[in-house]
Parts: structure tokens; C-alpha cells; sequence
RNA sequence: GCCGACGUAGCUCAGCUGGUUUAGAGCGGCGGAUUCAUAACCCGCAGGUCGGUGGUUCGAGUCCACCCGUCGGCACCA
């Protein structure tokens, strides 16, 4: 394939590292797993991927959470990272690193940046006052302030205002750059309403952030942070250390050449911080930006946003519940396709889930695969049958198709559009349907004259239904592997890649006369929706 | 309060700069055909005032105004 959109070599993809207080849930699972998905891919296709997830660890709440729990931060904060790190790997994630911002390799380098800011002047002491909340130990903005009628929003504790001495970043002094960097480069901020609304807010100007926490000195949550170079008073604020995870992990020697990264891939409400901080920070820095800031949106549940107070997250138990009854890959394939890729929340349901894992991958994928092998057993002995002479192609609707499929797949991935690519792969199983009932090869054979043309029909179809499966292994892996395997192909390696690149493998007529093709198990056994929502009680 | 998004068939959504149609797709539903297959697949149908009102225009889901409804962001919680 010579698509134009994706270019050789290295292909580096993100998530946000995960704030460590939090326990693992749905939210956290999707942005990796559309970052896996897109690894899973990039690799097979033969690029050189660097995928990196992790952990924030940072914030001041982290430190007092643990002395709640009677734990020191550290301890506090492994025990939580091991739940994301334990969550990713059941659910087979692909990431090539785990970065935790309590590392050494990233606190050094933090510092390092830091320091560089402020010897180039676009870090200065200034002074910043606002509406502090000391039972949340956050300051709340003017308007923030106003509207709560200067009480803590979840507290209710009177608002104190404080002035303390702090580190600013000159963001005003990258506006203009930024602007001319969105506008020149339309892909930058995905999706479209998301760069809308960064637009929007850029007209009414930037302002210098802080960077620095004050109180680091004193022993207090602060200390937690990386301190100031040059200040020990001083932690560097969380979420500039934060942002600095995605160069300082490839900031060595092996890693540099996947930077800039091809994509960060957020959810919406860290936007601002993506799409406006970190690029200035990187401006400041004289490094390249990130090809894409793609900011997803969320999973809400029966039409409310999850949250703690209501109690409706999608939690690792339920997740779990799901990939026990019906396969990690009907999971991965439900959020992959339904999920918030967009502009606008999705909606978790059940009823959608056996909807959609019926539809597209039972009495899709599952049943286009299962009639073919059957009857490749059935007339022909499980033996591959041998494929037709390449001459009357107006006949042969599937080799163009299996082409265009792989063409569409590769150019939708390219864009980020996994839906996309999903669905322009699950197409050609769908031909494959419409083929076998055009062509009845189960009503052919019932005459041993037919027997030839039988088998030309059935080349066509399991060798479309070996492409389909190559193009879905990134969503797939665990049953697309399995498909693979019952035609005696080569089956996707655990980061996703095959032995040879994607364009070979969805050539056609890889299959060969007399290849072995075996029954299996049913890929995908039928849902009923009348079971009871797994991971309830 | 400020900025913005959205409101199109039962559900989820496409419809870019206004005139390719009697407004589309997928899922669900209904009918038919078929039997290789996981009661699957294939074919056909389903008639939604395109949130409301008023405008601009020869002509508007597609532009403007206002209204109603839902939602998001507003920079030190990540």
C-alpha cells in the first residue's frame, strides 16, 4: 500500500498518563486501547512504534491521600500504579513503556527543561494570588470563586484569598506562533470541534501560567513535587511535570528519533493542556510539536456522566466481567466502534454491546468465516480448493474488494479514523455474504460436474476472509489470531506485528491449493440479551 | 455571566462551502427468499413537519435572528 498519509519509519502514539489517586475504569481502558489499536496496526504495517502509556504521580493530593491511607507517597503511589499496570496487561495492551513521573529518567530531565526555561527567560519569579481552598488545597479561579459565592464547592469552607511568590511560564509570549502553528496545520487538533473551541479561546488572549508550587521547603504535600532548580521553596507545578512524560521518555539516546510524537491521544478535558501549554512548552524548548493532539470524548452511563458521587463507573470488575463472558476482543471491538471518538459522549449500555457484538462480529466476521470453512470441509476435505485462472474478473467481485479494503483500512488509520478502518475491514466479510448467496456454491455442489467452479467460488471466499482477518487483527488480535491459525497462516506477534508487513500479507492468493483449513471452535457464539449485564448484582 | 457545540427515521448517527433527487446509512422492527453457516446470511419494506418561530433567497436540515431543550469549556483537581 502506498498510502501518502502514513509515512515510513517511526510512529510514535501516547496516552495521558493516568492520575495515580485514581483507581483504573473504562475512561483510562478506551485511550489506551485506541492507542493500542493504532500501535497494533503501525507495526503490522511495518513501522518502527513507540507506544507509551503511564502515570502522574505528582499532585499534592497524592501525598495527603496517602496519609490518609497511613502510607508514604511512594507507597501510596506504587500500589496504585500496579493497578493500571495490572488492568493493561489483562487487557492486553501493547505499550512499549510505563512511564511513572516519580521515575528518576523523567524527574531528571523535568528538571533539566525547567532549568533551560529559566535560563532563556520564559520561566520568571513572579507573583500569583487567587481564591485558595485550603480543605482541597487548589486555587480556584476569580469566576470559579464568584460563583460559588467564595465557599469551597465541595466543601462549603469559606475561600481564603492568598498571594504567594511563583514560577511563570511566558505562554503569552508563544500566542502568536501557536495560532499560525493550528492554522497551518488543520490536523493538529482533532477532532474539529475540539480545535474550534482552542480557537475560541486563544482570541481572547494567553496568559502567563504558573509552574511553581510554593511550601516545598516546609516538609508540607508540595514536597512531593520535582523542585525547582535553583528554589528549593518551590515544587514544579504537577501538570507541567506532568506533560513533560512524553519527550523525556524518548529524550535518550535510543529513543530521540520518535519524537515529534505522531499522536497524543486525550480526552477532551485535558485539551487546554495539550493544545495550548505543551506546544508553547516545546516553542520554548526548540523542540518539534507533536504531529496531532486527538481529543476523544467520554463514556457516560444511561446518559450521566460517570462520577464518584453517583457511583456509575464502569470499573475494572465489570470490565473484567465482560472479557470473561464474551472475549477481551468483543470488548475491545464494542468501545473501538461505539465509543467517543468524536465530538460527543457515547453511552455505555449493555443492550447496545449484544447489539453490536451480534451484529458485526457473530453473524459477521464469526458466521462469514464459520460457512466458508465449513464448506471448504464439506466439498473439498478441508483442503484449500485452488483458486480460479485470474481471467473473467467482472465475476470475481472479491479481489478488488479484499484491494479496496486493505487501501481504506490503511488510509483511515492513517487519519486516526479507527472507526473507519473498522468498519471498511468488516465490509469485506460482508461481500463475502452477499458473494456466497449470489453465487450459491452450497447449491453447485449438489452436482459433481460443478466441483471446479465450487472451488474457484470458495478460493475467493476464505482468501477474502484471511485479508479480513490480517485487517482486523489490530481490534481483534486474540480471534483474529485464531482464524488465521485455522487457515494455517501466520497469526499476529503479542505487539501486533506479523513476520512480514501488512501490504504483503493482504496481497492476494496467498492461500495455496491443498493449504489446510480447520474447524474450529465458533469464533464468536451468538449473545443473547436476555443474560443479566455481566459484572452485575 | 462569557465562549462554543448539539437537537435529522424506535436507537446511534451521515448530510462540506444552500438547488443529484420523492432527506440517507447502520442497528432494531416487519415481510420475502434460502439452507453452506452461529434461528445466522441474502433481498425488500419501513414514510422522519430534518427542535420551534420568523426571515434572506427563484430555491434552506444546509444562511440570518429570536426562542425552547441538552451538553461542554472558561486555564493551577487531575
Amino acid at each position: 500500500m502506498s498510502d501518502p498519509a502514513i509515512s515510513p519509519d517511526r510512529f510514535y502514539v501516547t496516552t495521558p498518563i493516568y492520575y495515580v489517586n485514581d483507581r483504573p475504569h473504562v475512561g483510562h481502558c478506551y485511550s489506551t486501547l485506541l492507542a493500542d489499536t493504532v500501535a497494533r496496526f503501525m507495526r503490522a504495517s511495518g513501522r518502527d512504534v513507540f507506544f507509551l502509556t503511564g502515570t502522574d504521580e505528582h499532585s499534592e493530593r497524592v501525598a495527603s491521600r496517602a496519609a490518609e491511607e497511613g502510607m508514604t507517597p511512594i507507597q501510596w503511589a506504587d500500589r496504585n500504579a500496579g493497578l493500571f499496570k495490572e488492568a493493561f496487561a489483562k487487557l492486553g495492551f501493547t505499550n512499549d513503556d510505563f512511564i511513572r513521573t516519580t521515575e528518576s529518567r523523567h524527574k531528571d530531565l523535568v528538571t533539566r527543561y525547567v532549568r533551560t526555561l529559566l535560563e532563556q527567560g520564559d520561566v520568571y519569579l513572579g507573583e500569583y494570588s487567587g481564591w485558595w481552598d485550603h480543605s482541597q488545597e487548589e486555587y480556584l479561579t476569580e469566576t470559579m470563586a464568584r460563583e460559588h459565592g467564595f465557599k469551597s464547592p465541595v466543601t462549603g469552607k469559606d475561600l481564603v484569598k492568598r498571594t504567594e511568590k511563583n514560577y511563570f511560564f511566558r505562554l503569552a509570549r508563544y500566542q502568536d506562533r501557536l495560532l499560525r502553528h493550528i492554522n497551518e496545520n488543520p490536523g493538529f487538533i482533532r477532532p474539529e470541534a475540539r480545535k474550534n473551541e482552542v480557537l475560541g479561546r486563544l482570541r481572547d488572549g494567553l496568559q502567563d501560567v504558573p509552574v511553581s508550587r510554593g511550601g516545598a521547603g516546609d516538609g508540607g504535600a508540595a514536597a512531593w513535587g520535582i523542585r525547582m532548580p535553583g528554589d528549593e521553596g518551590h515544587s514544579i507545578y504537577v501538570w507541567i511535570d506532568a506533560l513533560f512524560n512524553y519527550l523525556s521518555v524518548v529524550d535518550t539516546r535510543e529513543r530521540r528519533a520518535y519524537w515529534p510524537a505522531d499522536v497524543h491521544l486525550i480526552a477532551k478535558d485535558i485539551l487546554w493542556f495539550h493544545a495550548v501549554i505543551w506546544p508553547c512548552l516545546l516553542m520554548a524548548l526548540g523542540e518539534e510539536l507533536p504531529k496531532c493532539v486527538y481529543a476523544h470524548s467520554f463514556w457516560i452511563r444511561e446518559g450521566r456522566k460517570m462520577s464518584k458521587s453517583l457511583g456509575n463507573f464502569i470499573d475494572m470488575e465489570t470490565i473484567d466481567a465482560y472479557c470473561d463472558r464474551y472475549g477481551t476482543d468483543a470488548l475491545r471491538w464494542y468501545l473501538l466502534t461505539q465509543g467517543p471518538m468524536g465530538a460527543t459522549d457515547a453511552d455505555f449500555s449493555y443492550a447496545k454491546f449484544v447489539e453490536v457484538y451480534n451484529a458485526d462480529l457473530a453473524n459477521g466476521i464469526g458466521n462469514a468465516a464459520s460457512r466458508v470453512i465449513n464448506m471448504i470441509h464439506k466439498y473439498f476435505d478441508g483442503k484449500c480448493p485452488s483458486a480460479p485462472s485470474d481471467s473473467d474478473d467482472n465475476a470475481r467481485p472479491l479481489p478488488g474488494r479484499a484491494r479496496d479494503a486493505a487501501f481504506r483500512v490503511s488510509a483511515c488509520m492513517g487519519e486516526n479514523d479507527i472507526g473507519g478502518a473498522l468498519s471498511a475491514a468488516l465490509g469485506l466479510s460482508n461481500a463475502v455474504d452477499v458473494f456466497i448467496n449470489d453465487t450459491t456454491p452450497f447449491k453447485l455442489a449438489k452436482d459433481p460436474a460443478n466441483m471446479e467452479r465450487v472451488g474457484h467460488i470458495l478460493y475467493d471466499c476464505v482468501e477474502s476472509i484471511r485479508i479480513a482477518a490480517v485487517l482486523l487483527s489490530c481490534a481483534l488480535p486474540e480471534k483474529m489470531g485464531a482464524l488465521l491459525g485455522m487457515m494455517g497462516q501466520p497469526v499476529p506477534m503479542d505487539d501486533g506485528s506479523f513476520e512480514e508487513p501488512l501490504d504483503k500479507l493482504c496481497e492476494w492468493g496467498r492461500l495455496k491449493a491443498g493449504d489446510a483449513v480447520t474447524k474450529g471452535e465458533g469464533l464468536f457464539p451468538r449473545a443473547d440479551g436476555a443474560d443479566p449485564e455481566p459484572g452485575s448484582r
